[in-house]
DNA sequence: CATCGTTTCCACCTATAGATGGAGAAGACA
DNA sequence: TGTCTTCTCCATCTATAGGTGGAAACGATG
C-alpha cells in the first residue's frame, strides 16, 4: 500500500489489456490500483467497495456496458471521476460517456506518460477533452439526434432488412418505414441506407455484434 | 537477461496495450521479451535485429500491416513462428494471418495464463488455433473466394457509391458494375447491397477508415 | 489448341427504394 | 387551449437496384 497515491479502479474486459494496465500503473508510485474489474456489474461493486478517486473504464463491456456503469454510479457518488479508456470507438461513444459524467477520454495508443498525467489532471479536478474530440463533440450536438423510432429503423438497416420487412417487425406499415428512413437519411446526412447503414456502424449509432449478429 | 528463456518480440501498435504485455511477460521467468514495435516496418528491423523464437504480432498495424510484415519475415526467416494477438477482428484477417504462417491466434480476452502456455507452445513448434476458428476457418475455406474486380466493387459499395458512381469510377459501365454485383451478392450469400456492406465490415473484407479525425 | 475463369457489355424486366406533399392522432408543454 | 413533436399512414412518381440470359475478348492453364 501506497502512501498519498492515487486510488486508481481498473475496468476493462480484455485480461490481458486490463493485467498490462495494472502491471503498467503499479510501477508509478504516485498511482495505486486498489482494484479491478471485468464488467460493468463488477465495476459497480468494486467501486462502492473501494472508493478509488479515479476509475479507468472500457466502454464496450458485457452485463453492463461503460456509459451504464458510469451512471450508475455517478448517480450515488456525483463526484465520481472517470476517464475512459477506449481503442477508437465512434462519436457516439465518446459522447455518451462524457454526457454520463466522464472527465476524460483517452486512446489505448495513447503513451503511459499521457495516461499518469491525465490520472492526475482529472484527479486534481481537471477534465482532459483533446481538440480533436471537442470538435467531434460539438458536430455531433449541432446535428439532430434521431427519435426512439428513427434509431429502431436504423438499426434494423444495418441488419439488412428490407422495408417491408421492417414494417413488420416494428408492426407499421411499410409507408411509415419510408417515412422513418426519408427522415434518419436527412439527419444523418446520407443518400441511401447502405450509407446510412456504414455511418451508423462508423458514428457507433449500431454496433456490430463480432459474431454477426447486432449488439445494443 | 534470462537463462533459458523464450526469446519474444512484441509488435503492438497501441503504447498501453504494448507496454502492459511486455509488463506481464516480463515477470514469466521462461520468457522474455527483447523487443518491440509498434508498427509492421519495425517489426521486421527488429526481427531481423532480436531473431526472437516467438513473435507476438497485432495485425492492424500502420505503415505494414501485420500479415504483411509476417509474410516479409517468413519469405527469409522460413521458421520464424508467431502468435497473432487481436481483439476481435473479422475472420477474413485470422484467414490471412494463418495463411501467411501465423503458428496460433488468441484473442486480447485471453488470460495471462493461456498466453504464456501458447507462447510455449509455439515455441515447441506446436499449432494453436481455437476449434471456434477453425471453424470459422473452413467456412471461409468453403466459400467462394471474391474476385479482384468484385473486391473493388464491393469496396465501393461499403463507401456508399451508387451504381453509376462505381462504374466511373472503376472506368467501365454501369452494366458491368451490375454483373459484378449480382455475382458477389452470391457469394457472400447476401440479398441486395447493404447486407454486402454490412457483411463486408463484419468479415474483414473491407475496412472501414478508421474514423474522420480522431487518431492521437 | 481447347478450356476455364475473369472481365466486359447488352437488352429486358420486375421489385425496391427514395422523394414529395399531405394528413390525422396522441402526448408533452407552456 | 394552442403548439410542437412524434408516429402513423396514404397516393404518386421517378430512380435505382437486382434478376436473367446471352455474348465477346482475354489470359492462364491443361
Amino acid at each position: 500500500m501506497k502512501e498519498n497515491a492515487i486510488r486508481v479502479l481498473v475496468v476493462e474486459d480484455h485480461q490481458i489489456v486490463r493485467q498490462g494496465l495494472v502491471a503498467l500503473l503499479s510501477v508509478a508510485d504516485d498511482v495505486e490500483v486498489v482494484g479491478q474489474a471485468s464488467d460493468g456489474m463488477e465495476a459497480v461493486k468494486e467501486f462502492e467497495a473501494r472508493q478509488p478517486d479515479v476509475t479507468l473504464m472500457d466502454l464496450r463491456l458485457p452485463k453492463l456496458s461503460g456509459v451504464e456503469a458510469i451512471q450508475r454510479i455517478r448517480s450515488r457518488y456525483s463526484n465520481a471521476r472517470f476517464i475512459v479508456l477506449t481503442t477508437y470507438d465512434g462519436d457516439e461513444d465518446i459522447y455518451r460517456a462524457l454526457q454520463a459524467g466522464a472527465r476524460a477520454y483517452l486512446l489505448k495508443g495513447m503513451s503511459v506518460d499521457v495516461l499518469l498525467s491525465t490520472i492526475k489532471s482529472v484527479h486534481a479536478g481537471k477534465s482532459i477533452i483533446p481538440p480533436a474530440i471537442a470538435q467531434k463533440l460539438a458536430e455531433r450536438m449541432a446535428s439532430e439526434p434521431l427519435t426512439q423510432r428513427e434509431q429502431e429503423v436504423l438499426e434494423q438497416i444495418v441488419r439488412g432488412k428490407s422495408n417491408k420487412e421492417i414494417g413488420s417487425e416494428l408492426g407499421v406499415s411499410e409507408a411509415t418505414v419510408k417515412t422513418h428512413i426519408n427522415n434518419l437519411l436527412g439527419k444523418l446526412g446520407v443518400e441511401d441506407r447502405t450509407q446510412a447503414a456504414t455511418a451508423a456502424i462508423q458514428r457507433g449509432l449500431v454496433q456490430l455484434d463480432p459474431k454477426g449478429g447486432i449488439r445494443l
